[in-house]
DNA sequence: GTCTATAACGGGATAGAC
DNA sequence: GTCTATCCCGTTATAGAC
């Protein structure tokens, strides 16, 4: 089972890909991603009939591989020190892969893409973290930690690990970070964003 | 002293406003923005010379209305913990009035118009918050809080305040808020976040 | 300053040959 | 499946009358 070279049709997705990511939907052109994927905007509209649709195919592949590993992992059978240490972990490893996913889903999340938005709902691309819900309430009714709004807690994971992602080219600036400058910080973080996030959870206990 | 009728170039630029943080600059068109602003294409080149221009100057005026205040308050000369409150505070009361403003500025921070980074950072618009770097360091000095990397402390408090911003449209429809709801959910988070962000640094001490 | 009209170009999409 | 050529529309920008 050798590696295939990609179809022209995997070819046009992955040029998609790049593009839409890097300039969003509206400054993308069929152009640009027929040029990229080296072939010509007829083939473009043969494979998937239309702009609109050839975004949707890859907006959908990006959404569930950021958002479905997430809502995974927090409703993982782990002990919540555990699982939050490893949910920082993998999801920062993920994004240190693909660091625009964040930023092209959030913005293009919004105008008229917005709609996109109850689609997904419905198609239980979107988990209400419940497993986490109800681990947070076991631990506070042992006492391991305070009484919390786990929806309040679940925003904190997501914002401490996602944000130096979505505000990747301004922290580069502000701090006159490399790549790799940037890419130490975000490790860093992988013990800063748990104990962050512990230290919420145990804080006021007698 | 009564409020004067806007002038045709000051509604050219909130129409440009509304609609390039709407839906960004690749997807709003100048035919629009006259059309908002009540007048034609042409005026909006009369005043502006080309849309690129009315981008750069809506642009600007965005970032320098949310980043600045959030450097100033970081840098102002209050104890830590009031300090802490405070930011979230106005901040959060800030963006509650432009809630699509952090989205605006980060997502369009790439691709073509990622230069503009240096552009502003040249400019000073981008202030190190370095008097809030000194006070960390004071206060771990004094034992009153740990020691810690103040650019992870500021990139937490900044990332918990803009993060249900930025995903707002997400957090909204996992969680079935109305706009009534998300507005609680912020408004709870004045009190979550600044013990959060207390929490972590007051961790581990003897 | 403001308008109408139009130029000049680039965009998405398709027809039709191979 | 793949290509070239082309259509048609929307877009930015400007010319020129008022």
């Amino acid at each position: 089972m050798t590696r295939n070279a990609p179809s022209t049709e995997d070819k046009i997705k992955e040029a998609a890909r790049k593009l839409f990511v890097e300039k969003g939907f509206g400054s993308a052109t069929t152009r640009d991603i027929a040029e990229c994927a080296e072939t010509n905007v007829a083939l473009v509209n043969y494979y998937f009939r239309s702009k609109e649709n050839l975004f949707q195919a890859v907006f959908q592949e990006s959404f569930a591989q950021t958002f479905v590993p997430i809502a995974g992992i927090l409703n993982d059978d782990l002990p919540l020190e555990v699982k939050i240490y490893k949910f920082v972990d993998q999801i920062t490893d993920l994004l240190k892969r693909a660091p625009m996913l964040p930023i092209f889903i959030l913005s293009e999340m919004r105008g008229e893409h917005a709609p996109m938005c109850q689609a997904m709902q419905q198609a239980g691309a979107m988990q209400p973290a419940d497993g986490f819900r109800k681990q947070l309430e076991e631990e506070a009714a042992k006492g391991h930690i305070r009484p919390v709004d786990a929806r309040q807690v679940e925003a904190n994971l997501m914002a401490l690990v996602l944000f130096p992602f979505l505000g990747m080219n301004i922290l580069k600036m502000k701090h006159q970070m490399s790549d790799e400058d940037f890419s130490k910080f975000v490790d860093e973080r992988k013990k800063v964003v748990p104990e962050t996030i512990l230290a919420y959870l145990r804080s006021g206990l007698v």
